[in-house]
DNA sequence: GGTAGATATTTTAAGCTTGAAACAATTTCG
DNA sequence: CGAAATTGTTTCAAGCTTAAAATATCTACC
């Protein structure tokens, strides 16, 4: 370490600048979150081709449409599922081939299209649905209900973190 | 509730075939779990682009490299990684055309290929880990390092958890 | 030694995903 | 009213991702 300086010579704000914080425990945290996710995520994705042949991203826009009978639009289906609006596009465009879910144009705005399950996807996806939350159910399943509400609770404080984190540099976008 | 069954009528083996336990908080737990991963990451990518014009896959494969300096094998960068081989394959031939990795033969096994950062991969990648951990830092900022124990220690026992009931049905595996 | 099974990788086809650009329609406001 | 900004959607090119099939090599064991 021979390049070591103390670091009584700088000041609070040079050291911010220069000699960065500890990060590790938050790198650790992240890093077993996103394993923790990808683990369930694969076995879910996994479970619902074998069982059911259809991929995630389906399932997600049927359960999304789902809590939903009125239909929505293709933004709203966007914003609720965080992924882009040309990811959108294409997937109703797929499911709608399949005869899963409908289109209509909105009566009150012209450049809007409403989306929402046929019968036919409304009692596919009522069948899904229910094994999907037995697999969660499983997948949960050592947790205790106390185990269950402090994930909640501090997965909480973490969502409240990160949207308030990552709103600050919002000028440029 | 007009057609509520007396729970007393089934004996235990039926009722877990019949009526499924309610399985509401694993649920919304799981989507919580996923909420905050797909805002982070989503975070994470945003910035990976914005300042360094790479995208998290490549990122993340640097990352395994990085922790290895003799280099890894393809498909031990795909079970790190839990992604398929041939993602491996495609991300590592892309990698290479920027001259970030390079590929050389094993010496005791001709079927394996082994990967390392170049020095320039290598470089490349040491300035954006140190963002990358401000950036981790930050998001995180709001939890106490209390709250990350807890977060750590609960997100154990749900690994755990999944990995025990992932290898249940292994059979036809 | 030879063969059966396991392992490492690549290829392929299909689908998912993104960010940016292009359009169209609506809203805002001078 | 009409220009400017905003909003909703689609298109596009590039890249990511998967599962399954194909290839090549290695290992175990008779």
């Amino acid at each position: 370490m021979a390049d070591m300086v103390p670091s009584i010579t700088l000041d609070a704000e040079t050291r911010a600048l220069e000699s960065p914080r500890d990060h590790t425990s938050e790198l650790r945290l992240w890093l077993r979150m996103l394993t923790c996710t990808n683990m369930i995520e694969a076995e879910i994705r996994r479970r619902l081709r074998e069982r059911f042949d259809v991929t995630l991203p389906r399932f997600d826009l049927m359960a999304q449409l789902d809590k939903t009978p009125d239909g929505l639009s293709l933004g709203e289906i966007s914003r609720r599922m965080m992924v882009s609006n040309g990811n959108v596009t294409g997937l109703v465009e797929r499911l709608a081939e399949d005869g899963l879910v409908e289109r209509r144009a909105s009566d009150t705005d012209r450049r809007s299209t409403f989306v929402r399950l046929t019968d036919e996807g409304r009692s596919a996806f009522a069948e899904m649905a229910a094994e999907h939350a037995g697999w969660v159910g499983e997948l949960f399943g050592a947790l205790s209900s106390n185990d269950i509400d402090i994930l909640l609770d501090r997965l909480s404080r973490t969502k409240a973190s990160v949207e308030n984190q990552s709103s600050k540099g919002e000028g440029s976008r």
